[in-house]
DNA sequence: TTGACCATACGAAACCCTTCGTATAGCTTG
DNA sequence: CAAGCTATACGAAGGGTTTCGTATGGTCAA
């Protein structure tokens, strides 16, 4: 009765995650439509590896219609998070702070961006005392 | 004669560099005993793969002892920017201070290191003016 | 109704990752 | 020297990812 852990998506289902969760439930041709803007891939391609998301629970399907229309299974900050929580333990050494100096030495963050982490940081700071 | 991108690290191969980048160089069988303590591996696997990272240049081997002694090419500072960069790409559309909100949400780091982040922000901000 | 179009299903090829068995040769020591 | 240990090299199996060709059937309009 115990949820299955959330399997890792690979890189060509991020792609089509992040589809999902930018344009909501979707069809597959929709999905294909909008990644050919950025990458040449085809229509079956893209159909195998939704059907493949589907299996592993990544998506969730409405077969209702002819054209099936599917969904992200988890929210992108639920994926976010354990994918984060994934690199900081391969390649940080379980420091997650390690992580976010690589991020921000990346310079790419706008002022606003950064005032908004340090607002976060004010949170964290204040619950810590 | 242009420099090739460094190639992403596989999971066992990440494993390995992190042995290199803590013990500095290292021969197969310290790397093999150093993953032991933490995973099951056979000797010849650990070596295999170290053959192939040096194929992919992710390792340097000197071979003029008999036990070869293999470093890591890049620095854990420059290889773990680079996974981040990718990373940033790959799951938060290019924003890196999306990534370092779930990060720090993930709530892992200590006070220590918040002031340390906090710091770098200064630092940051002080750049943009 | 029939042809054009559009959908899913299926299977296989190509490639990569990981693992390990085995071959081969150097070293050391009794 | 011979046995045993230790090293690299090589190849292949097994599994996952990605790609795509092809089969099959539904839908719609002329």
């Amino acid at each position: 009765m115990s949820e299955r852990p959330i399997p890792r998506p690979t890189h060509a289902e991020l792609s089509i995650l992040r589809v999902l969760w930018e344009r909501g439930p979707s069809t597959v041709r929709e999905v294909h439509d909008a990644l050919s803007s950025t990458q040449a891939t085809g229509y079956t391609t893209v159909l195998k590896l939704m059907q493949i998301m589907t299996e592993k629970g990544l998506v969730v399907r409405d077969e209702s219609e002819r054209a099936h229309v599917y969904e992200a299974r988890h929210s992108e900050q639920r994926m976010q998070r354990q994918i984060v929580a994934d690199l900081v333990e391969r390649a940080f050494g379980g420091s997650s702070a390690k992580l976010v100096m690589q991020a921000l030495s990346g310079r790419k963050a706008s002022a606003a961006e950064l005032s908004e982490i340090r607002e976060l940081l004010d949170r964290l700071e204040g619950d810590k005392r």
